[in-house]
DNA sequence: ACACATGTATCATATTTATGATACATGTGT
DNA sequence: ACACATGTATCATAAATATGATACATGTGT
């Protein structure tokens, strides 16, 4: 097997063309060098570099073989500064799971005054969870609970799935066809219209249907858009009919470019959760995030 | 400074639970994966594990760290696979570059029926250069010679920079224009119209301008958009000027939803060449991109 | 053309690192 | 509660690796 530190020593002499120099970079002695190269010349079976008057020149092969390592091999290096046992602090990189309607609507804006790094990561809930557990995520919000031991979890929010309609829908209509209570009339409104879907998930549209009319809808939206935040946009145009979480639209809500024209009969909301570690050396910055989102689901 | 084996075994670890299975893993014995385990505990400064009675748990230090460094090590790890003296031929990664818009209307097309990796390369032709000499490009194509003895160009077609319009220009009206020979006339024709621009570079429109008018273009493009064939596609709703190089619209051109209407008192004709590294352990993948090149730029 | 500066390869030797044997620790099943 | 399976830590020792000294090779400047 090769030994990674031959690569390190390889990257060293591919950029300062000499042994001896790569001897001073790393701190090892030039026969030490020598030997790393040689022996991952025998190991790959090529000759690595053209041994000149004065300086190493890299072959055909040590070119291909550098490409393909300098990256991974850089970035691993990058590594040990993030380690090392020092008084200066360094800046973490918290890594974030959540659904990408959620982070557009809420930590999109801020991201850029964040003062440490962020890496979002989309998933399914079940999956951002073990991940969580893993330590591949520090912190995720989710509208279902786990039961992991190590892992806490705190309400901040909640989401109505509701019904949203563009500016132009005539609501006052729709009133009166509620106003009847009768269940047949309502759908049959409802089918009447243009409605809006995702790609992925019909989730809330299944349920919302269900809960009210305790059935799977018999119709296909007729827009099929990206995300939810899409669906948003679309209905600011002025007409159609969507079922989406009431967070992701209350500004709209609020400047009347979008109506939430019907909460059920039977309501259907979620509470929204905080999920991290009890134990993470990143405590700070993930109370940095759960603040943002108190700030911005607060309205 | 730390040792990557290190890395590796802490990876193989984390991975396996046990020291034991580690060291079956990586074909070290068992004292060794606890000696790595513990230097690079003893590096970083912090416990990376729990030793547990039958598990080693990873300490939240342990997680951060594993974070860290999975993505590049598994990389790494993965270059190996490449370089074994096998007879089994692996597929091989190149590396092209070009510029953005060559790139759109000549090998995007093909990606995806390629027989190996592809990895374009955007860049300044200097500076493609000198990475084609390195090594981490083994192909470019481009309309500037270099002189570097290890590469060679080969010229395979030609870009002509000219004057085109949407399909709604009245060109009538230009031949007029031209036919008077009055470069203050056509100048000033010229300007009347909307004109349509990038971000980055007006050199074209520059080069053309100072040809056939020997100054610099006193006005700036009505419309920015991202790259040249953006103005192609703007150009073909109708209305609009812009200096292009020609091959970008050969269709437009064709289908008659682009004018062609001034090739320029003087000519403005670059020579495209092919650059790569005389030696190369990838003719075969660079000859396959070249016949695309030929087969699209030929009409 | 020469001395010199710069750089690589090869030794014997020193140091580091890995190993096998084994003691010790902790869960598991009866 | 006990024997046993599974796993880690710690030795002395073996093997691998790194080192300093030095010979050898090749450009550079006078």
């Amino acid at each position: 097997m090769v030994n990674l530190e031959w690569y390190r020593t390889f990257k060293a002499i591919y950029k300062t063309g000499t042994l001896t120099g790569t001897a001073e970079v790393l701190f090892i002695s030039q026969p030490g060098v020598s030997l790393h190269l040689s022996s991952l010349e025998t190991y790959v079976g090529h000759k690595l570099f053209d041994r000149t008057g004065r300086k190493m020149i890299p072959t055909e092969h040590g070119k291909v073989l550098f490409n393909a390592l300098v990256d991974p091999l850089t970035k691993l290096e990058e590594v040990e500064k993030n380690f090392q046992r020092s008084t200066e602090k360094h800046v973490p990189t918290i890594s974030v799971g959540m659904c990408f309607e959620t982070f557009q609507i809420t930590l999109e804006q801020y991201v850029s005054t964040l003062p440490f790094n962020l890496i979002i990561s989309f998933g399914d809930y079940p999956e951002m969870l073990d991940q969580l557990d893993k330590g591949i995520l520090d912190l995720i919000i989710t509208p279902k609970k786990g039961i992991s031991a190590n892992i806490e979890h705190e309400s901040f929010s909640h989401e109505k799935i509701v019904l949203v309609a563009g500016k132009d829908v005539d609501s006052i209509a729709f009133k009166e066809v509620l106003k009847t209570k009768n269940k047949g009339f309502i759908e049959e409104w409802l089918k009447q219209q243009k409605w809006y879907g995702t790609t992925g998930d019909m989730e809330h549209l299944f349920n919302f249907w269900n809960l009210n009319f305790g059935k799977k809808p018999d119709f296909r939206p007729n827009y099929i858009v990206p995300n939810l935040n899409s669906i948003v946009r679309c209905l600011s145009a002025g007409t159609g009919l969507a079922v989406v979480p009431d967070f992701l639209c209350h500004s709209e809500i609020d400047n009347g470019s979008i109506q939430l024209i019907w909460e059920g009969d039977k309501k259907l909301k979620n509470t929204l959760y905080f999920g991290n570690r009890k134990k993470t050396v990143h405590h700070e910055e993930i109370d940095h995030i759960k603040t943002l989102f108190r700030k911005v689901m607060a309205r």
